[in-house]
DNA sequence: TTAGGACCTCAAGTTCCTTGAGGTTCAAGA
DNA sequence: TCTTGAACCTCAAGGAACTTGAGGTCCTAA
């Protein structure tokens, strides 16, 4: 549990991220500047590998920049309310149930366009094709009017 | 049905989307050079406006420049099989799928933070709150094997 | 000693636009 | 006819989050 120095390129093994993904979260400051060898490398420990994990692990929860940053703000100040933590990730929670309701409903309107030109037209050439006439179509959400 | 020639304004608001983004999509080859009027300012008329509806439509269904691209290749020749549009949906739907259940496993995984915290620690200060050990986790998928 | 792998620093590319600056053109009202 | 003011024009750069590339240095092990 003492010297646990290494390289870049193991630290971003550990947090199963590319090399150049490191460097960048150190540009943009999302990481702190590393310590370096005499000959320039980089030296990273365990404190700066678990800082990474956190990092990735926002990231694959599709969470922006931005919003990692606030957290980090917050867990590296340990004395602030937790609460503002929980804010952040209800927050993030919403835009991820809004964007998976765009997604559910452009499925099924993919689905649909698919279920239709297999059925009635798929043998044909494209000039009939109803995939093209439906996506021609102005996407109807709801009941819109539409204009005459 | 004669002179349907119109401006940049008037098409873009047709498929509703911003002047800028019209110009763009010239710019990149997706819609052809459009007409001058003799001052410079760009002309269009009802077949540029439709294939502007079917590329923002695209665009809303997610689709990447690059198929839609290859869906207006296919339409432009008439002759080409329908059955080419079908496949490029269907994979394009595989693709919404598999984002879909990203997003799916995502939120369950947010959600179960933000349920613990809220239950066990959001009284408290940032240093002890569980979303931030949870995201110190590296995230289990299925039941690959932890590294010793 | 030397090979070659890992590391270094810029710089530019990716995707799909959006925003801004600085300057014309056009339609309409006075 | 003149004059607004909106709408148009052309670059150029910015934004998100990285990735890729070029050209060069450092380190480890045989």
């Amino acid at each position: 549990m003492s010297s646990s120095a290494m390289t870049i390129g193991a630290a971003a093994k550990r947090a199963g991220c590319p090399v150049a993904t490191v460097r960048y979260y150190e540009e943009i400051g999302l990481m702190p500047e590393a310590e370096r060898r005499p000959g320039g490398h980089r030296l990273y420990d365990e404190t700066d590998v678990a800082r990474l994990i956190f990092i990735r692990r926002c990231r694959e929860l599709d969470m922006p920049i931005g919003k990692i940053v606030a957290l980090l703000a917050i867990s590296d100040d340990g004395a602030r309310p937790c609460a503002e933590a929980l804010d952040l990730t209800h927050e993030h929670l919403a835009a991820v149930r809004s964007r998976l309701n765009e997604l559910r409903e452009l499925e099924r309107t993919l689905a649909a366009f698919a279920a239709e030109c297999a059925q009635t037209c798929c043998q044909g050439s494209s000039a009939t094709c109803t995939l093209f006439s439906e996506l021609r179509e102005p996407a109807r959400r709801g009941g819109a009017a539409r204009p005459t």
